[in-house]
DNA sequence: GTCTATAGGGGGATAGAC
DNA sequence: GTCTATCCCCCTATAGAC
């Protein structure tokens, strides 16, 4: 047990070392605009120890986009799962996190829908993406919600759109804002923290209105 | 006069097949996976003839890049700044107008962003977008009903956020809330439909909320 | 203007020494 | 496991015939 895992000590075993840097790159790139010796440079290997490790650029694409995902969806099925938590809560809990997440990791989302787009091997469907958010505790409350006449847009579909555009938009759209407004990175990650708390009171808004 | 344009007689003189296939094989798969060979297949011609038009496949690029990114402004940019309308009404006109215009085009936006990203050679700098929009009327109409206390937010930049975020994002987010949803094509553009009406009203709500 | 043929270079992958 | 050197294909761009 403490043999086979040893290259752990530290955390950054080569294997781990590279996965890292094919992170970065392809994040930043996507995968078309990457080059393997991009990959090897911001780790600090060499070319061979890449295919070494993980056969073919591909194949290092296909890990670090599936880890991405689902990294990526865990947090919004978890959230939307959870019984115990109104859907209120669900609303502010989604738009804080993902704003937390995504402006320390920018990339992802643009990076994330760009790769879909270019069907990365129907990788959507190894995820069962449908169940996990149709069968959640957040689409027994709004369906409850609709028959209690508290939400006036029967259809959830519309609701999640709502909620994720609200959020995840301006990162996509970051550089068009950012030109826009004439903003920084600060003042603009300054826009988005003030997001976190307008957010839930827009969503309260809307699910009323007609 | 009837000499100098005379290649115009049914619209698709070479050079004109050459750009409209590059537009249609950049917006699908961005600049880094499109080989000139695609285009020149799907616009029947010979590889050299792309050379012989445009000398290079970035020059190429750039000039599609640019018309794109300038016609999806346009549209904005002349609603925004529309004297006459209300504040509603511009609302209204820019889902109603977007929502057509992508789900004729639907690789314009994640193309856009994504190669916006990638830094097209600060092409963004060479419209003058922040101009063009921050002293609309969009923006005198804000800030008076700011002022008018009918607007809660006083920020311009979350009210075009919001209302672009409404707008496009399902779109980017196309093929991720098909597997949600199990949606086809068909059922898709339908609740676009839908939005077009909704979207006001929701805006609309929000603006008033506290 | 339009084609065929090919030059030239970049990038993924591997052989083989250490 | 890690490196250097190299293979080889694919893609952009151009030369040159028609």
């Amino acid at each position: 047990m403490a043999k086979s895992k040893e290259a752990k000590k530290l955390d950054t075993s080569t294997e781990e070392k590279i996965k890292n840097a094919a992170r970065t790159v392809f994040h930043k790139k996507g995968y078309a605009a990457t080059r393997t010796r991009d990959i090897a440079e911001e780790a600090g290997i060499n070319l061979a120890l890449l295919n070494y490790y993980f056969r073919s650029k591909e194949k290092l694409f296909e890990i670090i986009m599936f880890e991405t995902l689902f990294g990526f969806m865990q947090n919004l099925v978890m959230v939307m799962n959870d019984e115990k938590s109104t859907l209120e809560k669900k609303v502010e809990l989604t738009a804080s996190n993902y704003i937390d997440l995504i402006i320390k990791e920018p990339n992802i989302p643009i990076f994330m829908l760009n790769e879909i787009r270019n069907n990365s091997g129907g990788l959507l469907e190894k995820l069962p993406i449908k169940q996990l958010v149709m069968n959640s505790a957040f689409i027994n409350q709004h369906q409850k919600a609709v028959a209690d006449g508290k939400i006036t847009e029967p259809n959830p579909l519309h609701f999640l759109m709502n909620l994720l555009g609200l959020v995840i938009f301006p990162f996509i759209g970051k550089p068009l804002l950012q030109g826009i407004g004439g903003l920084n990175d600060t003042q603009f990650n300054k826009l988005m923290q003030e997001r976190k708390k307008l957010i839930p009171v827009w969503i309260k808004a809307m699910m009323k209105a007609k």
